[in-house]
DNA sequence: TTGCTCCTCACGTCACGTGAGGTGGC
DNA sequence: TTGCTCCTCACGTCACGTGAGGTGGC
């Protein structure tokens, strides 16, 4: 209940907007944990670290839908699922720094 | 007319969609040439370049109205878009980079 | 009552993806 | 007629953005 923050806090901390989180609501990634007697949504110590986590995932490139299927997986799934995205971006690097030597050119 | 190609080739020829050549020619970023005794699209030689043109500075992660600002804009206006481009790619490289160190200690 | 913050819809946006339904030569 | 390719809509998708309209304490 201490730890708890409302949802505007929550995003001021992580950088979000009210919408990403909604957005997490609505497939069911997260809840907000109470609500405060005014019904302004509050969340948990864990609920905040469930937020930032995904929201790492989601820099990260992975789909709602791809974070969905990990968040509650076990350790070496999540692990393995992050392993292979940053390969992907690895290659997608490459291929944007072929780009962009191919445009200095211009 | 001895250049030109079908949508077909030309989506082929740059490994795109068509409904990605479809969309440019939407808000006006080019049209067929002409169309051939079948009433199939043709692109000639120089509509095939600014295709391509349009599918890079697309990759460099420009908006299509970005695109639609700068594509007919003198060689100056286009270099200037292009490298303040750059520079925000490296940015978010750099950001994305910090994430991946972070994650790898999980 | 005014001002402020918060809430929940719900349409808008962006750049296509993905058919549907129709045409035309072989 | 069948099969194939091409065409033009037009709804669907994704992850929010951006209000609209309403509530509640001060």
């Amino acid at each position: 209940m201490e730890n708890c923050k409302t949802l505007r806090e929550v995003c001021n901390l992580f950088e979000i907007s009210r919408r990403v989180v909604q957005g997490y609501e609505k497939v069911g990634l997260v809840s907000a944990s109470e609500t405060n007697k005014y019904g302004h949504l509050l969340y948990d110590r864990e609920t905040q670290e469930r937020i930032s986590q995904i929201w790492v995932y989601k820099q990260l490139g992975l789909k709602i839908k791809e974070i969905c299927e990990v968040i509650d997986a076990p350790d070496f799934v999540r692990k393995k699922a992050i392993e292979s995205q940053i390969v992907r971006l690895k290659k997608e690097q490459k291929q944007l720094q072929i780009l962009i030597e191919k445009v200095m050119k211009w």
